[in-house]
DNA sequence: CCTATGTGCAACCACTTGATTGCATGCTAC
DNA sequence: GTAGCATGCAATCAAGTGGTTGCACATAGG
């Protein structure tokens, strides 16, 4: 399988893209491409091919609705790049704990000649 | 100043360079361009490029030694892109909750005449 | 001093990407 | 049916990006 994380943070490293997906958030019933398109810089195209590009990460979800397609917010889109984000902090933090351990039951060894 | 969580999202949005971090999260000494590359399929100046878009992000650190340089993972580097997640996942927590209150308030209505 | 190793810089290339415009198609409502 | 709005598709373009190669510079160690 495709790797989703890296997916999922490519879609979100993109100041209009993000954009789009807190509009998104804040829309619990939805918004077409058009209607995002005149909030935003940019044209309607471009909404779209960023909003298929959310789509293909999983972040996005689109519903047809006769003549015209709704987005919303997937849930639990973001759940494995959260996960791996917490995963490393918890890396970080273990190392930490590991250093101020070997501090305490070393005191004050940095300087001893 | 610049959009810091869009650029973290952007440096990881990278299979290459997503294996940088995490080689560099499993080392806490640090590690230099030159021996990431051996590990790497790519030439030491892509790891560099990739070490710096990383370093200008603040997911990594570099220290001079020497005549060679050390990256480290930054600490808290992923905290305001993590954080942005949070918030998002919250929101359509609260979303969920809201239509959850609302059905329970108003039982079985969907398909009444 | 001289050599080996690690780094920095610059040019270059292929491919991707964010964005545009123009036009075709499809659905709704009158 | 037909006018109007929403979407779909395609070509196009400039800029960005991941990657390479070649060479210059710096430093550690005999």
């Amino acid at each position: 399988m495709k790797d989703t994380i890296t997916d999922v943070f490519a879609a979100l490293g993109d100041a209009t893209r993000r954009g789009i997906y807190e509009q998104l958030l804040g829309n619990p019933d939805g918004q077409t491409a058009t209607a995002l398109a005149v909030a935003a810089p940019v044209s309607r195209q471009a909404i779209v091919k960023h909003l298929q590009v959310l789509a293909r990460s999983g972040l996005v979800v689109a519903r047809r609705d006769g003549r015209e397609v709704r987005y919303f917010v997937a849930p639990n889109g973001t759940a494995s790049a959260s996960s791996w984000l917490l995963k490393g902090a918890e890396a970080w933090d273990r190392r930490v704990a590991k250093l101020e351990s070997q501090a305490r039951s070393n005191p004050r060894r940095r300087g001893t000649p």
